[in-house]
DNA sequence: AGTTTCAGTGAACACGTGTACACAAAGCTA
DNA sequence: TAGCTTTGTGTACACGTGTTCACTGAAACT
């Protein structure tokens, strides 16, 4: 094995303990360099081969991230259909994403609003980028023909955030009721179900108190 | 002064410095017990003739937390107004007490994803206490005449956990550009009309895939 | 083959941590 | 006033922390 596959094999044990301890219900801020390294079996001093800081772990965990999301809407664009067929098999494919990537989404669960400033504007950034991307494909179905950029713009960045917000539940829940998916996946479908008659309805009749003259 | 007054005198001084600490960037995980001693102005070992644990000291936060969240409740019940007039001040009104109750919400943004188990569902629960109050005052308007009450339901939990969300921006922003108010005001406008027209939509018009017979 | 590069080691450091314990002093009760 | 109660103090301990430094050994290069 050449020296910087060795490299990267370690660096990548030292990003998936701090993963771990995140998942093992740690908060990223709390967790000391030392843990990850004997978690990681090798020495403290390593550490700093491969990160300066356990921020910069962090900034590296989130453009892990950022490829998951990727590869989770590679995932769940589908041919077309109904949008209530969509949305329902949508957030089935998502339950199954987070529950298979269990630590990183607990990660970007918990660093969206705590962390570091700088931490969380790398996690919302990605989520802004999902958001638009999402944009850009409706805009593609013409399902909500004649809604105005701005609309659409807000209505992705609301369905990001609420999925985002869920996460949450989705990790905490799995632990425990069998059937949890049928009870979240109703409310999820109203919850998202509303926002897209919001937006449906906001369709070619301007916005309400956004045009002053 | 009584011994009792200044026994809660000290632990409210505790709790204001885990509380200034936090508003200072720092999580609430990563607090340590001797910083929040230190920075109230008392030795160590007081700390447990209060409270048990950093947890404890967390829990009490967030039932002051929820304190204010009916005080606020309160301070944005207004005389009736057509919707759009009463989202607009209503936003004006939330911005106002973040601002002027920074630390508290600050805790909150930061509890509510990250922190103990136990801590995550106290401020959930102070939320959806929240959520429940502002669906009954909705319901009593009948600005929403004849929805059904899953769907209101849904619709508070949606504007709650999306003004919950914004909450993290008042706080960053507000650091900044002086009229981010302008910014914030309108994007939030546009996120919350397009949640109240999805609720509208869906009044007397039954949810789309839960009726399964 | 000889030399250089560098990921990982191990000992050491100064310091912060949570918690235990005995003690002081001031409020309360009798 | 005497005695009990209890908040806050000071000292002490064992341990975990981030970071430093000189080192080893093997892969990589010449």
């Amino acid at each position: 094995m050449s020296r910087d596959e060795k490299k990267q094999q370690t660096r990548k044990s030292l990003m998936d303990a701090a993963l771990d301890l995140v998942g093992k219900g740690e908060s990223l801020s709390s967790i000391s360099l030392r843990e990850v390294t004997k978690s990681a079996g090798v020495v403290p001093t390593s550490f700093y081969r491969h990160f300066s800081d356990m921020e910069e772990l962090g900034l590296n965990l989130a453009d892990e991230l950022g490829m998951l999301l990727r590869k989770l809407m590679r995932a769940a664009r589908q041919p077309d259909r109904s949008p209530q067929e969509q949305m329902l098999q949508s957030i089935d494919v998502y339950i199954d994403f987070v529950l298979q990537h269990r630590n990183h989404f607990a990660f970007m669960s918990q660093c969206r609003t705590a962390g570091t400033l700088a931490l969380r504007n790398a996690i919302r950034n990605e989520l802004k980028f999902f958001a638009n991307e999402l944009a850009s494909d409706i805009r593609q179905t013409s399902l909500l023909a004649g809604i105005s950029s701005q609309d659409l713009d807000v209505m992705c960045q609301l369905i990001v955030t609420t999925v985002a917000d869920a996460t949450v539940d989705i990790l905490d829940l799995s632990n425990g009721s069998t059937d949890f998916r049928q009870e979240f996946s109703t409310t999820m479908v109203k919850k998202l179900d509303l926002i897209w008659q919001g937006a449906y309805a906001a369709r070619s009749s301007s916005s309400v108190s956004s045009e002053p003259s």
